[in-house]
RNA sequence: GGCCCCUUCGUCUAUCGGCUAGGACAUCUGGUUCUCAUCCAGGUAAGAGGAGUUCGACUCUCCUAGGGGCUGCCA
């Protein structure tokens, strides 16, 4: 038996649809497991959307997630004298024969069609689906050439796939039917037949396919709200597939290990955003510490445009790294939570200040805290966490803690608070106090 | 309309004739805690319906219902 190749062979339309990157992801995997080649061809027959940047994009989000291919990528529209040239062959054998037809849209010209067997059964075994049969007459015969002489899909992409001596055709539901005519051609041809595996659709929350209306439908658009490529691929490979006991977060050696074709499932799975975000942070969770910190430093300059990152030295970046990290569920979510610290020019929540600052006696704890902290020489979240419990005698911190969460970040939720005053240092600390107890409180 | 495919908690799924139907997300309750998050403990929640085969069916067969795909000079 001769290598396992297999290929993924997106139009280029400038996005790459969810449905389409997860059949790439399934390609890869099986190629990966099996040892076999995994093919990149681009099927840019369609001239008016397939635009060099449309193909930068794929290549883009492929490489963003971790999708590497074998061998030259293959364009279609270099192939189209070959298609011709079956055609013609096909036209010799008797298989094909032209025919002056009339379009829905009314043109009238000779376009070249396939003749399909009239009697007998068409069968494969998909490996996903199963056995999968179909009587040759309820197959009508179908055009391979346009009028124009241009190639038609049918005859490019098993053209394409013979030239590419393609072993493993592993592609969307929506192919199956075309399979009996393809594989029709190939046998017309002469040609080995490849196995077949179809993958089923991705479904709405309404249970209807997943289309450009429901969101997040491409690739590009996870990047861009801070998912990350691991947690995406994982999520994509979970629906539908999973390892045979209850692993869902697997690293990238388990799924090529694990990964069968035949544990594929037949059925349409829903796309559920919420397990994604879980996903997305259990991947969050496991960033390697110098990276998040890294990723955290970036993102704080988008935030606050004169941001000198070396305001600060490496220990507190790695601190408030650690605070951060594990309450990070989007990496889109870190410039919100950093602005306090490295800029004074940050929001008040309106919410928080009515529930923390508007409140009786939050001005006098402010004031209080604030003079009380002033005296301080060390100044360390243990010891700050002490003053603060001092002044509430064991009966809750709450009173303290909260207005001054608020006067001090401007939100109501986030790090640990004497983490955050230490990070903060003692003179932001002290202005910001006495500036919310002088104008927010009542 | 015709042909093909599918149907387990709200969602993703385990189960390959023995099931007190398991896990995860979501949700709810409680614990830890200065908030949020994390973490820990626990709860609610499923075999589309109907026949049959069988000692026994979620698992096999058939029918019905519901859903999806295809039915182009798109891919």
């Amino acid at each position: 038996m001769s290598e396992i190749r297999v290929r993924f062979a997106p139009s280029p339309t400038g996005k790459v649809h969810i449905g389409n990157i997860r059949a790439a992801i399934y390609n890869w995997l099986f190629a990966r497991h099996t040892g076999g080649k995994f093919l990149l061809r681009v099927e840019d027959t369609d001239l008016e959307r397939s635009t060099p940047e449309a193909i930068a994009v794929l290549f883009d989000c492929m490489k963003w997630l971790g999708l590497d291919y074998d061998e030259e990528v293959f364009y279609q529209t270099k192939n189209v004298k070959r298609h011709l040239e079956v055609v013609d062959q096909l036209l010799a054998s008797g298989h094909a024969y032209k025919v002056e037809k009339t379009s829905r849209d009314g043109k009238t010209g000779v376009v070249t069609m396939f003749r399909m067997p009239k009697e007998g059964a068409i069968e494969f075994d998909d490996i996903v689906k199963g056995h999968m049969a179909k009587k040759a007459e309820d197959i009508q015969d179908f055009a391979i050439v346009r009028s124009d002489g241009s190639p038609i899909f049918h005859i490019a992409n098993v053209v394409d796939d013979i030239d590419q001596r393609v072993t493993h055709i592993i592609r969307g539901d929506d192919h199956v039917e075309n399979t009996f005519k393809h594989i029709c051609i190939f046998r017309a041809l002469g040609a080995p037949v490849p196995k077949y595996g179809h993958l089923s659709m991705i479904v709405n929350q309404q249970g209807k396919p997943y289309s450009k209306r429901d969101g997040a439908a491409f690739v590009g658009e996870y990047r861009e709200q801070g998912y990350l490529p691991e947690a995406l691929f994982n999520y994509l490979l979970l629906l539908g597939w999973n390892p045979g006991d209850d692993r869902e977060v697997l690293t990238r050696e388990e799924m090529v290990k694990l990964f069968e074709l035949e544990k594929v499932h037949v059925t349409a799975a829903m796309f559920d955003p919420k397990k994604l975000a879980w996903m997305n942070g259990e991947y969050i969770k496991k960033i390697p510490h110098e990276e998040f910190v890294e990723e955290v430093k970036r993102r704080a300059g988008s935030c606050a445009q004169s941001l000198n990152v070396a305001d600060h030295d490496d220990a507190w970046w790695g601190y408030l790294a650690d605070q951060l990290q594990v309450r990070t569920k989007f990496l889109n979510d870190i410039p919100a939570a950093v602005r306090c610290f490295v800029s004074d020019d940050f929001e008040f929540d309106p919410k928080a200040v009515e529930k923390r600052l508007k409140k009786p006696g939050a001005k006098d704890a402010l004031i209080e805290v604030c003079g009380l902290f002033s005296k301080v020489d060390d100044w360390s979240a243990p010891t700050l966490e002490a003053v603060v419990k001092g002044l509430s005698q064991g009966n809750g911190m709450g009173p303290w803690v909260h207005p001054i969460r608020v006067a001090v970040s401007g939100r109501g939720e986030g790090i640990g608070l004497f983490e955050m005053l230490q990070l903060l240092g003692r003179e932001k600390t002290l202005s910001r106090l006495a500036y919310a107890a002088e104008n927010l409180c009542e």
